[in-house]
RNA sequence: GGACCAGUGGUGUAGCGAUUAACAUGUCUCCCUGUCACGGAGAAGAUCGCGGGUUUAAGUCCCGUCUGGUCCGCCA
């Protein structure tokens, strides 16, 4: 190319972070002058990914006779679940919309509409605390059927990821995927999301060592053992210590830990444990020498398994037992359909008040509701919680029963959801769906494990946005409109 | 609401009790060059987030605070 000109068509600054792929720019920063980070080729492929993906989604539902409608951003709020977005209505003093924290019911009626397949690639908004792999403002690839079964969706589902995957990184994924129920997730790999890249189970000792003369063992409705393998060396007094001290997250009061030397356990609290709990320990955990042995003991079972799954995916990271470039993606199944709220000790949702229960949990609704099981699945890929659903519950009574048994009034459930079922009055189909999340597929496919790579402008952990310095103060003329006076803190 | 980690030139890091506060990259000037992450010579640029304390002496230790991140709670 030879120049015979040189325009100067706009002039640019020194940039105020590198533009390079390497960058090492801190995030703030980033964040900050985003329009700059963009630039770079990295940060784009994210995007570009992320917009394959919606691509792909649309080919498929498409194909498969599913219709896109969009449902309100400004609607009703929503008693249960995460906190709602407020918005105040100028022209009805007093009240306010709330933005969706997903389409639940709108996708439901449009089922009673008849409309059979729905989906959409809707925005959702939750005001809870963020996380690395939360925002709360986010996308879901929202699906809705009717007339089918629980195997139906999920084979139509999977049809849908293995076309995703194998369009936007030429990765095939083995169909059928593989089920598993949710207490096997929780109890073998101390998740609800287990991530199955490696293998490191949890084991129930419970039966072998309550003979033992060590109340946590002897008292403790749950005790399991997490083995990491020739790391006993490794593991210092003060690593041990650290790990106790982080189990406090989970409410336990810290770890007991044993290691093995010489085909023989070790460990100073193993005074408590007879020779011959030892010996069937080693044999059925099958112990060898230099193995690390992490023992939880406590009542709550979900504590238990997180604290021990913690620990388990620290390790593989830590060991490298995580096959690289592997995409393990399965259903988890057969989920509570209640659960108690640890702060206010009342039951609610595991998943959402519309998930079906298996029929022959029925019996158990009134006099021992956590013992109904709901014909829920999530999608799990490497560990991410991707995406999840259910049956619905398309009978009126069966609705009206779950929203007595988590406490709403008649008068609640009139004012909250009273369209609603209202709605069912009328015929409804059996439906279910099910919501993938469209950042965390990005995230996963783009190869990285922060939520913001994938969000062109993503607000941080405070829920800020560094740019646009989102959320402000507004003027007061605004607020006098609405009819709104902020105290001070 | 809680725990932990980090905050040093424009950018990213090192330094962890007494150094002219180091390095990389960027910026500016000059030299060289058929470019493609050239190369060479030189220059400017940080009082180490903020406040207080300990000490003869503090980026370096302590306390508080702010900001950012990771996690727990929370996320139907």
């Amino acid at each position: 190319v030879v120049a015979f000109k040189i325009i100067v068509i706009n002039k640019a600054e020194t940039t105020p972070l590198i533009i390079d792929d390497n960058t090492d720019a801190l995030e703030d920063t980033r964040l900050k002058y985003r329009y700059l980070d963009l630039r770079r080729p990295a940060m784009q492929n994210y995007l570009i990914k992320r917009a394959k993906i919606v691509k792909c989604a649309h080919e498929y539902l498409d194909d498969n006779g599913y219709i896109e409608v969009e449902t309100p951003i400004l609607t009703l709020s929503t008693p249960e679940g995460a906190r709602d977005y407020l918005v105040p209505s100028r022209i009805h003093h007093g009240k306010f919309y709330a933005l969706p924290q997903s389409p639940q019911m709108f996708k439901q009626l449009l089922m009673i509409a008849g409309l059979e397949r729905y989906y959409q690639i809707a925005r959702c908004f939750r005001d809870e605390d963020l996380r690395a792999d939360r925002q709360p403002d986010f996308t879901q690839i929202d699906i809705e059927m009717s007339f089918m079964d629980q195997e139906q969706v999920l084979t139509m589902m999977e049809g849908l990821l293995k076309y995703i995957f194998k369009k936007v990184n030429n990765v095939d994924v083995e169909l059928p995927l593989r089920r598993m129920e949710y207490l096997e997730a929780m109890s073998k790999y101390g998740s609800d999301k287990p991530d199955t890249r490696y293998e490191l189970f949890l084991h129930e000792i419970k039966p072998i060592v309550e003979k033992a003369d060590f109340k946590p063992f002897r008292d403790a409705k749950y005790v399991k053992a997490l083995i990491i393998p020739h790391h006993a060396e490794k593991a210092s007094r003060k690593a041990i210590d650290d790990i106790s001290n982080e189990m406090k997250k989970y409410s336990l009061p810290g770890i007991i830990a044993f290691k093995v030397s010489n085909g023989k356990m070790d460990g100073s609290l193993l005074k408590y444990v007879d020779e011959s709990i030892q010996e069937s320990l080693m044999k059925s955990l099958n112990l060898q020498n230099d193995d690390l042995i992490l023992v939880a003991a406590g009542d709550v079972f979900s504590d238990i398994c997180f604290a021990l799954g913690s620990l388990r995916s620290r390790f593989a990271k830590e060991l490298g037992l995580v096959k690289p470039n592997t995409y393990d993606l399965l259903w988890v199944v057969h989920w509570p359909l209640f659960e108690i709220s640890k702060e206010t000790g009342k039951i609610t949702s595991s998943h959402h008040p519309f998930t079906r229960p298996y029929d022959e949990d029925l019996k158990y609704l009134e006099s021992d509701p956590l013992k109904v099981f709901s014909q829920a699945y999530d999608i799990v890929i490497n560990g991410y919680e991707a995406g999840g659903g259910s049956l619905r519950i398309y009978d009126q009574a069966t609705q009206k029963e779950i929203f007595k048994i988590l406490g709403f009034s008649d008068e609640d459930v009139k004012r909250k959801f009273g369209f609603f079922i209202d709605a069912f009055k009328y015929g409804t189909p059996p439906h279910a769906g099910i919501a993938f999340g469209l950042d965390r597929l990005s995230m996963i496919l783009g190869g990285t494990d922060n939520i913001r790579d994938v969000i062109a402008f993503p607000k941080n952990l405070a829920a800020s946005c560094p740019m646009s310095g989102a959320p402000e103060i507004v003027d007061p003329e605004q607020l006098d409109d609405l009819g709104i006076a902020i105290k001070s803190k």
